[in-house]
RNA sequence: GGAGAGAUGCCCGAGAGGCCGAAGGGGACGGUUUGCUAAACCGUUGUACCAAUACGGUACCGAGGGUUCGAAUCCCUCUCUCUCCGCCA
């Protein structure tokens, strides 16, 4: 959620923001202001009435302590709390209205993001290394999984549906190898502090991160507990400081770890239907950081060189995009995509997305934090990116390391941790 | 899943219809005293919203409803925590 001040104070930059989102109709701005008028109108109102309610009461309270005779003022009271009870009522709902539209707006931009209408306009910001010579042609990591038996779809059809798959032997204990290298290296090298939490969640959590109320197709939820199944390991990182307060001594806090994801792919029917990038369920380690609002930029670019490093140690080749306006999701200020080079699919295929979400996450999650002792909290920054997704990561490691009879080498950084 | 107990401010803990945003203690912060430390004493110490002229108003004692002129306090529902039993990796 963003500052509501800005509805009041700056709706004009608001409005700028939606149509460098290419979003201009997605959200009724000026009944958003309206609703936010007459909110405040009504507050008042109610204020004052209790006020009456809270003094007379009192009044009451003295005049029968004193044997005095209040059924005066009894009576004058009489019509007064339906009259709170309706304006509570009233009130209730503006809020309601004003909250759901809050929540649906997406973050303000940072002015260096492109302006752009679609991925196309994405911007290449650097690349790492080179794309792998080979004198066959690669295969697809789906057909070169399945001739050598480590990737099963036909499996994952019949145990789950389309998009689930099952792992043997190498592909399994790569994907585990992947998994280990990426939280030791970040743990060890890049300071974040290893953590698990669970992997179904409340609605609070969901709405907190920005995945609810407005993308609920996106996801699983168990309606008999009232639970979802995260879509990313983002969800419960970055909640588990929801309506807390943190000393400033304690930030920046850097935390990772690693899940299983689970998302219905709702919108996408018909892309990226064989193998491993698009699936309902993969493992990803998450990188999530909460730092002091003057430094979220830079831990932005430190965040980006994290997840970059896994890459680089794999010698992968890839890219780095700064995501244009259109392609930049509601809840992120500003987004880096780290693209990687798969020479059986011939293309680039995202594997992390590092994101700087200012104080967009903490508003909905009440996420503060005290400068000083005697000072007021306030909400403090959040980012996060994939560090990486170890489905798409494990695709890459084999296009990249297969050999010209069917095999796969094993890169050297993940040797240690195969058995 | 069954039975019972509980949920109050940073922490502990009182409060049982009005004078309670909430006693008391601890902690933290500021001050006095002090060669330093310690001790003692005094003071301060929640969050959000409305209005912004204010030493202004409102809400919040797990959450949501209800009773009442008035609810932390009474009633109902829910959630969570703890103990015992059952089940279980």
């Amino acid at each position: 959620m963003i500052d509501p001040r800005l509805v009041r104070d700056d709706l004009e930059g608001v409005r700028a923001m939606l149509k460098k989102r290419n979003m201009e109709s997605a959200v009724d701005l000026d009944g958003l202001r309206r609703i936010d008028e007459e909110r405040r109108a009504v507050i008042a109102k109610t204020d004052d009435l209790r006020e009456k309610r809270n003094r007379v009461s009192k009044e009451i309270g003295k005049l029968k302590s004193g044997g005095g005779d209040a059924s005066a003022l009894m009576a004058e009271m009489s019509g007064v709390n339906d009259g709170i009870k309706e304006l509570e009522a009233e009130v209730e709902r503006l809020d309601a209205d004003f909250n759901e539209l809050m929540l649906s707006l997406p973050n303000m931009l940072s002015d260096t993001v492109p302006e752009g209408r679609d991925e196309s306009d994405n911007l290449e910001i650097r690349t790492w290394g080179e794309k792998p010579v080979f004198d066959f042609k690669p295969k697809p990591h789906y057909d070169l999984g399945t001739e050598l038996g480590i990737l099963d779809f036909e499996r994952g059809v019949k145990l789950s549906g389309a998009r689930f798959y099952v792992y043997r032997d190498l592909a399994a204990k790569l994907e585990r190898a992947i998994i280990n290298f990426m939280l030791d290296l970040h743990t060890t090298e890049h300071g974040y502090s290893e953590t698990f939490a669970p992997f179904v969640v409340n609605d609070d959590s969901m709405i907190g991160t920005g995945q609810y109320p407005k993308f609920r197709d996106e996801y699983y939820r168990i309606e008999r507990d009232g639970l979802s199944l995260i879509p990313t390991a983002e969800v419960p990182l970055t909640n588990l400081y929801r309506d807390e307060i943190l000393d400033r001594e304690r930030l920046p806090v850097y935390v990772t770890m690693q899940s299983a994801c689970f998302r219905r792919e709702a919108g996408s029917a018909g892309r990226d239907t064989r193998g491993l990038i698009r699936v309902h369920q993969f493992q990803k380690v998450e990188l999530v950081k909460f730092v002091e609002p003057e430094t979220s930029f830079d831990e932005l670019e430190k965040l980006t060189a994290n997840a970059e490093e896994v890459l680089k140690r794999l010698k992968l080749h890839y890219r780095v995009m700064l995501l244009c306006s259109a392609d930049t999701s509601a809840a992120s200020t500003k987004t880096y995509d780290l693209e990687v080079w798969m020479p059986g699919l011939d293309r680039y295929v995202e594997i992390s997305s590092c994101s700087n979400f200012l104080d967009y996450q903490a508003r909905r999650a009440r996420i503060r934090y005290r400068r000083a002792k005697g000072e007021k909290p306030a909400f403090l920054h959040t980012l996060n990116g994939s560090g990486l997704a170890a489905g798409r990561t494990l695709a890459a490691v084999m296009e990249n390391y297969q050999t010209s009879d069917g095999r796969i080498e094993v890169p050297e950084v993940l040797k240690p941790y195969i058995k």
